[in-house]
RNA sequence: GGAGGGAUGGGUGAGCGGUUGAAACCGGCGGUCUUGAAAACCGCUGUGGGGGAAACUCCACCGGGGGUUCGAAUCCCCCUCCCUCCGCCA
């Protein structure tokens, strides 16, 4: 959420803004409702503060014996208007939150203006993608041939969107999550936590997610819980209505968990395989940073991901998106894109942005400097570090032979007793 | 699921329906004292929203939302969370 004063002050930068972002205004009545809310608060409070006074002559009157129908009697009256008021000024109060809520971030002055993905910019790229003697092929051949992927039964007990991993399969994945959890609390410095996978909606307004993306989640029936879209969900929330102090900062996080998008609006894309699923994995890096170092942890937050791929001998490359791409959140956004031989394409694998202070003004995440003077928003960055699910299949579809075999990072290895090749069995197992 | 007890400022914790925005203590800041520091003493120290060029001033906020009242942190109702006990349970 933007700052009401700021928008009051920079109203023309910010529908600037929208239209950077390739949105139709959001802002034509925000001046008009801003004015009658202020209206109706000056009467109000003017009202208020006779009542206030008169209360207090009312109480000395009553303390003298004294009597006081009267003012009473016209306190009354006043009471009535003061409801009257009141009630108009929480109806435009509220429009106006409302309007605020569902103004996205302003992009930061390095995003290139774009109108969507193909206005990305590239900003460097890693690793030489493999040329292949054969035909490489698609991780939805390569993994049930394995025996390690099983879409078929998925859909039977669940449905479309979902997959079942088997043996070697399953376990890759577990070790995927393992491998990369460690390096970023060893080598990165980021405390592990392990949120609950189901958040109420206030949490889901401070990352962004509420009110204006509800579709894209999944919510318990009759309840107020929903299934997490990402761990950058309960992990930025964790010190909500927080104070911390500016020494503490950065506040480091790592957490893996289950997803669950609904992925409403997508039908027909990505339907094969497991890049777009109801339910993925991933190890999400979440920081809370003083404003003016955010920039400098976004960098080295993207590095942090981009090591998990360099460990693993994925080639890659990092793109900043574009205003037209960004997510409502985000002040800045760098995709990694990981080489699919299949397609013959970079596909995202994971995200990393700086919200600067718009996620810490809804969350209410605050910090002090030198334990005194005024409490300031802090900032917010998160990215996946990395999409465990994409990873897996990135895995599989890079190491592939000719044979229908994965050879295994040697990175990888330890985190599964050893193995050096996923081998292709004769016939597909059965069960 | 049932019964009871709680939720107050950065922290601990008082608070008869009417100078309580809120005692006291801790912490923080400033000062006195001191060569310096500590101790002691004194003062200051919440957030948000309006009005005003400013000085300043007004309003709201005691878990959240309603209500009673001229007036609510204090009374009533609903909800959320925490604690204790019972039941159930991976």
């Amino acid at each position: 959420m933007l700052d009401l004063g700021f928008v009051r002050e920079n109203l023309e930068l910010v529908r600037q803004a929208l239209r950077n972002r390739g949105l139709a205004e959001g802002l034509e009545d925000f001046e008009e409702i801003d004015r009658e809310r202020r209206k109706f608060l000056v009467e109000a409070e003017g009202r208020k503060a006779r009542r206030n006074k008169v209360s207090d002559e009312i109480a000395n009157l009553k303390k003298q014996k004294q009597d006081a129908t009267s003012l009473i009697a016209e306190m009354k009256e006043l009471g009535k208007e003061i409801q009257e008021l009141d009630e108009k000024a929480k109806g435009f109060d509220a429009q106006l939150r409302d309007l605020l809520a569902n103004i996205p971030n302003i992009p930061h002055a390095s995003v290139p203006v774009g109108r969507g993905a193909q206005d990305n910019q590239e900003v460097r790229r890693w690793g030489e993608p493999r040329k292949f003697d054969f035909e490489p092929k698609a991780h939805w051949d390569l993994g049930p041939a394995l025996g390690i992927l099983d879409f078929d039964r998925a859909a039977k007990i669940a449905g479309a969107r979902f997959a079942v991993y088997r043996g070697v399969g399953a376990k890759l994945e577990r070790a995927l999550a393992n491998f990369m959890l460690d390096v970023h609390v060893r080598e990165h410095g980021y405390t592990e936590v392990l949120p609950p996978f189901l958040v109420n909606s206030a949490s889901l307004y401070g990352t962004g997610n509420l009110p204006k993306f509800a579709g894209d989640l999944f919510k318990l029936e009759g309840t107020d819980y929903w299934l997490i879209p990402t761990a950058e969900v309960p992990v930025t929330n964790l010190l909500r209505d927080e104070v911390l102090e500016a020494e503490e900062l950065p506040v480091k996080y790592c957490a893996w968990t289950a997803c669950f998008r609904s992925e409403a609006g997508s039908y027909g894309k990505e339907t094969r395989g497991i890049i777009r699923q109801h339910q993925f994995q991933k190890v999400e890096l979440v920081k809370f940073t003083l404003p003016e170092t955010s920039y400098d942890e976004l960098e080295a937050l993207t590095r942090d991901a981009e090591t998990i791929l360099q460990q693993l001998g994925l080639p890659y490359r990092v793109v900043v998106l574009s205003t037209g791409d960004m997510g409502f959140a985000s002040a800045k956004t760098y995709d990694l894109e990981v080489w699919l031989p299949s397609s013959g394409e970079y596909k995202e694998i994971s995200s990393c942005s700086n919200f600067e202070a718009f996620q810490a003004r809804r969350a209410n995440l605050r910090f002090r400097r030198g334990g005194k003077g005024k409490t300031e928003h802090l900032h917010t960055l998160n990215g996946s570090g990395l999409a465990i699910g994409r990873t897996w299949l990135a895995l599989i579809e890079n190491y592939q032979q000719a044979d229908g075999s994965v050879l295994i990072p040697e990175a990888l290895r330890p985190y599964l007793d050893g193995l050096e090749r996923i081998v292709r069995p004769p016939e597909a197992p059965k069960r």
